[in-house]
DNA sequence: AAAAAAAACTAAAACGTTTTCGCAAATAAA
DNA sequence: TTTATTTGCGAAAACGTTTTAGTTTTTTTT
């Protein structure tokens, strides 16, 4: 790897000048920056990025944290911030924490030391303190969050229509003849589930249903456990005749629960959910979705985060942009 | 941010003492040891990486390249090789080509100054000249390649049997009664689409099934193009009675078509493909795969490479790790 | 022709580490 | 007691840049 100090010998002129030449300063006369950028140009020299960093503090890097990688959600939303990432002559390092809080914790702790300028990520199910977001703040390192965002955080935030899309989703069940809607809850600690799940409580309300707390199933990040929870819901006397599920996992083991128990889609139990699953059209029955604009997700919480590096401050104030979900009705929800 | 110096100086003891200290250097009595590393923690220090790079020239950071990232099998690959750099205490890079030469290349020339340690890649499909990855390799940075590789450059590659694979996959349609099988090409400079084709064309022969060249189609990176190309062939007076497509996307398409046309799978046409995705079993029909092991092939990729970084040559052997896939029969092949 | 200004370049410090070398004090060996 | 050896620590160089502050030479101004 070819560095200023080879440059400079070959050339027979000071390193200060080769980098001078090559920032093209006019302190530098016409012949020799044509020397210095021709030598450059042909033993491929690049600056060495770290070198660098110790003048500027500035790693072009940022980091995007992510539950899960093998997700659709997740996986569009980091092509959306990697798309962005490149525009801008940027890094992006990738971190998946398993849903675990340790791990979400290690690895906010090695992000401390200024390996990257910024971080967009989505909580964890299972964080439920948040020193750790606060620590790196303090220590200078921006945050955007999107979906799985904590309200406790003076930060931007980008999350879609959570308590609308809710609602929508539960009045089209409604709409369709559903009168007894299960809700399949991912976790309460996330504010992304809580919203979704007003919105499912305000549509039953409003239409007159009861609500009632048996149909509110809590689901964790075990599958073999929510495949168990929600055969157990379809094996009761009276199975729900409508299923809104807060993400796309749950909805898939409904079908396979559905599958072995025999209960048929549409005809015996409706089901909707939370989905970026681009196969939903070819599904047997084709699944009604409400799908979030996650690769837009994604670039925006990239676009925001830069924004604010360009700046000298380093906090970003509370700022909530939430972008609209579509509805999308197949044949999982046909009356 | 602290640094050495901060906690230096509270101590009133030199920089390097601090360091040694840090290091458990048995140059430092145990009572100073103590006093710093007690501080340190204290004052949350961490020491800055890209300092460290300067001295060890070790970034402790990789680069995955990966032709496109919304894709079930690149990203449970990324999946693999992320669970191996975490706990390797490395930091993983990504970066997306979206299948473009030029792209690949201006990622590859930005990694030739010492940001990654190494590189985990799959080739472009638009790849057609290895000059760019010659040069990586000559400036000191491994490459190891997965699945789409390059056989002119001397590395280790991690592929799966492909050539068996398509046998085995074309075998299965005949064996379920397909006397007429098309093969859906995703692109002639891939290794691995041409011996998918070549088990696809063996398996013809030792059938006596004569091989048509109107039946292998060259599908590209464009979508609609292939849709169209799809459409084509089954709007013609006769329809194929199996389709092999190389890559999921393309079965995907088939099915879009065969919807479309009012063609049923698989009475009138059964299909079989290459791919990782999870809802294959809930679609309909249920579709048939040959699913490769793409996390286990992220993690190998990531093994090797690292067991090389550990060593101090940079030019890593040939080497090829072949793993198998596995074809799952469901109701897209069914007789 | 002398003084001032501009042009073209260099030396050296700085960024935050690690590491080599050196030095003093304490301890051990003679 | 004198000479070695060990222990505990600090000074300084090095990594590859950028940048500040010179320094020399040339050109312009008076």
């Amino acid at each position: 790897m070819v560095n200023l100090k080879d440059l400079a010998k070959e050339l027979n002129v000071s390193v200060s000048t080769v980098s001078k030449a090559l920032k093209s300063s006019h302190e530098i006369g016409a012949e020799t920056k044509k020397r210095v950028i021709e030598l450059a140009q042909k033993m491929g020299y690049s600056p060495n990025p770290y070198a660098g960093f110790l003048r500027h503090h500035k790693s072009k890097t940022i980091a995007l944290i992510a539950p899960e990688l093998t997700n659709n959600y997740f996986i569009q939303a980091i092509s959306g911030a990697e798309s962005v990432a490149q525009e801008k002559d940027y890094h992006l390092l990738i971190y998946c924490t398993n849903d675990e809080f340790a791990k979400e914790e290690s690895i906010l702790k090695h992000l401390q030391n200024g390996r990257v300028d910024g971080v967009i990520m989505s909580l964890s199910t299972a964080t439920q303190s948040y020193q750790h977001l606060n620590d790196l703040i303090q220590s200078g390192i921006p945050i955007v969050f999107f979906d799985r965002i904590c309200h406790e955080i003076e930060t931007a935030k980008i999350t879609t229509d959570d308590f609308t899309s809710g609602f929508n989703a539960t009045e089209h069940l409604i709409q369709n003849g559903c009168k007894d809607i299960a809700y399949l809850s991912i976790s309460e600690n996330l504010s992304i589930d809580n919203k979704r799940k007003q919105g499912y409580l305000e549509a039953l309300n409003k239409h007159n249903i009861e609500a009632l707390p048996s149909r509110i199933i809590k689901c964790t990040g075990d599958e073999k456990n929510n495949y168990k929870k929600i055969k157990q819901l379809f094996q009761s006397d009276k199975i729900p005749d409508g299923v809104f599920a807060s993400i796309e996992k749950l909805a898939l083991s409904t079908y396979y629960v559905c599958n072995e128990l025999k209960i048929n889609i549409p005809k015996d139990t409706k089901v909707i959910c939370f989905s970026n699953l681009r196969t939903a059209p070819l599904l047997n029955p084709s699944l009604t979705t409400i799908t979030q604009p996650a690769y837009e997700m994604g670039k925006q919480a990239a676009a925001i985060l830069f924004k604010n590096l360009d700046k000298k401050r380093s906090l970003i104030g509370n700022e909530n942009i939430i972008l609209k979900s579509e509805l999308i009705a197949r044949d999982s929800t046909k009356q």
